[in-house]
DNA sequence: CAAGATTGAACCCTCAATCTTA
DNA sequence: TAAGATTGAGGGTTCAATCTTG
């Protein structure tokens, strides 16, 4: 038995806020993040990966695993930063898939975003969020039970 | 003096919850609502705020006002809607601009779209939170003063 | 001119179909 | 065959450039 009744103020203005606040902190990092950097959020989180997981080199499933992406945008996305030199895929002498390393590029690159990615998840978001905020925040998401996803 | 060192397991662990908030448990009505109906977030943001803001006719410039989208982003999605049939794209006898019109099969489909997106958010969000809870994390939005985004 | 809107290219994401190889 | 990966099409987003009209 599910209320099918519109929402009402209150429930508007916490699901909106809830929206707000998760919506624009994550655009607000990934922006400072690009700009100054040349690494999206998602380059960053798959750099990164390979180095803290794999020491720079990771099968496809793994990483897949811990991004809880699809398969079909790990593999675009994959193909995209093949292109700009960030990593090279490698076919494992034995076994099935795909195994990726970071180049030297990648290495500078990511080396060079993980202050600047830190900096700015203190600066735009957690700067604002006072412990006890923190703790709601958490718990909400906890009650949630949100699909897991690992990582950076 | 921005702080470089890495983010701590506590900071990380909010980073994380906020993007897993955002990323999967926000997006959950949206897959909701557009599984159930065929309209997405944005669709029906678009077609409610019709109905809401003008009784099923506004102009570009207070739509875009209200969903805080760049005026591009709204062009290319009013192409699309307009081209299934959802709204009418109207030039004003006097004033520059262009005029917002509801079809028919937009006032249904969005009718439609009510409850089923008032029932997700309660069942997927606003169920998890208890009222002292709220009201926390409504305090926490307004101190951040967040510039309005999207509807849904 | 300037406000308001559109367009095109480049990029990203999703889905279903297809390819590859143990 | 089945696990693992790629591909192509189609919708969505952004940026800069362009059109339109008071």
């Amino acid at each position: 038995m599910t209320n099918k009744k519109p929402l009402d103020e209150t429930e508007w203005d916490l699901w909106h806020a809830l929206k707000t606040l998760s919506e624009a902190g994550l655009a607000a990092v990934g922006s400072v993040l690009e700009t100054a950097t040349g690494l999206s959020g998602s380059d960053f989180g798959i750099l990164s990966r390979l180095e803290d997981l794999g020491d720079g080199a990771l099968s496809q499933q793994r990483l897949q695993a811990s991004l809880g992406w699809d398969k079909s945008r790990l593999s675009h996305h994959l193909t995209r930063m093949e292109g700009r030199g960030l990593l090279r895929r490698v076919r494992p002498a034995s076994g099935r898939g795909v195994s990726l390393k970071i180049t030297q590029k990648g290495r500078n690159a990511v080396a060079a975003a993980r202050p600047v990615h830190a900096s700015a998840v203190r600066e735009q978001v957690l700067r604002h969020i006072r412990p006890p905020e923190a703790a709601v925040l958490l718990e909400l998401v906890r009650r949630m039970r949100i699909p897991p996803t690992n990582g950076a």
